[in-house]
DNA sequence: AAATTATTTAACATTTTTGTTCAACAAAAA
DNA sequence: TTTTTGTTGAACAAAAATGTTAAATAATTT
């Protein structure tokens, strides 16, 4: 039939409600009913709503993977144009998951399937690109183009700066509910890239 | 009679479920169970689970206002210092409440009537003190002590590093169950400091 | 056209969770 | 000692949420 548009949208309702509301938050026959399908319809196609969560998982881990391996596929660039190009990628990537942090921390760690799921999967790809930027890192500070510093360190900065621009988002909006989240999110990446350079290299700019 | 020991522990305990679970996740007899008391006596206490959340969320927003004020009283002394003070202080209060951040994101923020809240009891503090460390910063600026910038940025990118290093905790756990956190969370402690100093001054150390 | 698949409705069954009641008893306060 | 307050257990009621079924119909495929 129809290449499943229904099921689709069930899907993608689901994981807007999930993600929204995490998985003891989220309801069933509401999922059906902003889908606008029936109540049935909705264990049709997946038995349980358990089910329906391990579809969801499995597209939003697949996701994370994909991300991890996109951002870092960079074209051979200096160290400190790569280490911008990495906080603007991710800052964009989180634009476009702006509450999949949230998601991830809420639900995948506590499960323990799914934290051994990314370990298996995510992981290898991260250590491996974390162990690349290290080398070039401490070839560029050998060259004093940056100061001797740890990748895994820069990387968790990067990732916290611009994670926490979206996880304080929703504060700031329900402080300012007025406010213009384009500028603001405008405003953070240039923060952000800023407050990293600095950290690379003090002496830039 | 013994000042109510019951109660206050059916507090404690379900103090931890709604932090760990969330409202939808907590369950009212695993709290009571957990607490050591007859289902009965929960309801005894309090007649609701919303009720009991109230309590907690309650207790929560008053700690959390008091650590803004808590944090900010620092005794007079050179700006950088007191910056440096203010992120170890921080990071210190995230310490001693380390899943805080992602309760009041998950469940303040979604409820208008606890936002509003911390719009009116937290938010005046906040301003205040983000006012006066603006003025030391602008006054150390034209001593050339640090660079110019704006004191509500710093302010987010001190609440981020610290908070992110929290936040990924349970990611790190689950990477490596047998990581050693007091030295991690001294490290990161370490070098978010770092982070900020460069932030600030770029020629300190 | 026949068979299969998608879909709805609406009722119903099941399970989970929350909330109530009441009788009994223990502890503390009056 | 009487009264009040705290506490339990066990059963039960009510509500909320999930999951099932069957009959009917629409759409699609064979």
């Amino acid at each position: 039939m129809k290449d499943n548009k229904k099921q689709k949208k069930i899907l993608e309702v689901a994981e807007e409600e999930f993600l929204m509301k995490g998985f003891a938050g989220a309801r069933t026959v509401e999922i059906a009913q902003k889908a606008g399908v029936s109540h049935s319809m909705l264990h049709y196609y997946y038995k349980t709503k358990e089910q329906l969560f391990e579809h969801v998982m499995g597209e939003k881990l697949q996701q994370l993977k994909e991300s991890v391996a996109t951002v870092f596929m960079i074209e051979d660039m200096p160290v400190v144009e790569k280490v911008v190009e990495l906080v603007v990628r991710h800052f964009e990537f989180l634009s476009e998951n702006p509450d999949l942090p949230r998601f991830i921390i809420n639900e995948v760690i506590v499960r323990p399937e799914y934290a051994e799921m990314m370990k298996r999967e995510a992981l290898p790809i991260l250590k491996d690109a974390v162990a690349r930027l290290q080398r070039e890192l401490d070839a560029a500070a050998k060259e004093g183009e940056v100061r001797t510093m740890d990748a895994a360190t820069l990387l968790m900065d990067i990732v916290s700066v611009n994670l926490f621009s979206f996880i304080v988002a929703p504060i700031l909006s329900s402080v300012k509910p007025d406010m213009d989240f384009q500028a603001y999110y405008h405003a953070r990446c240039q923060e952000n890239v800023q407050l990293i350079l600095n950290r690379i290299n003090p002496d830039i700019k």
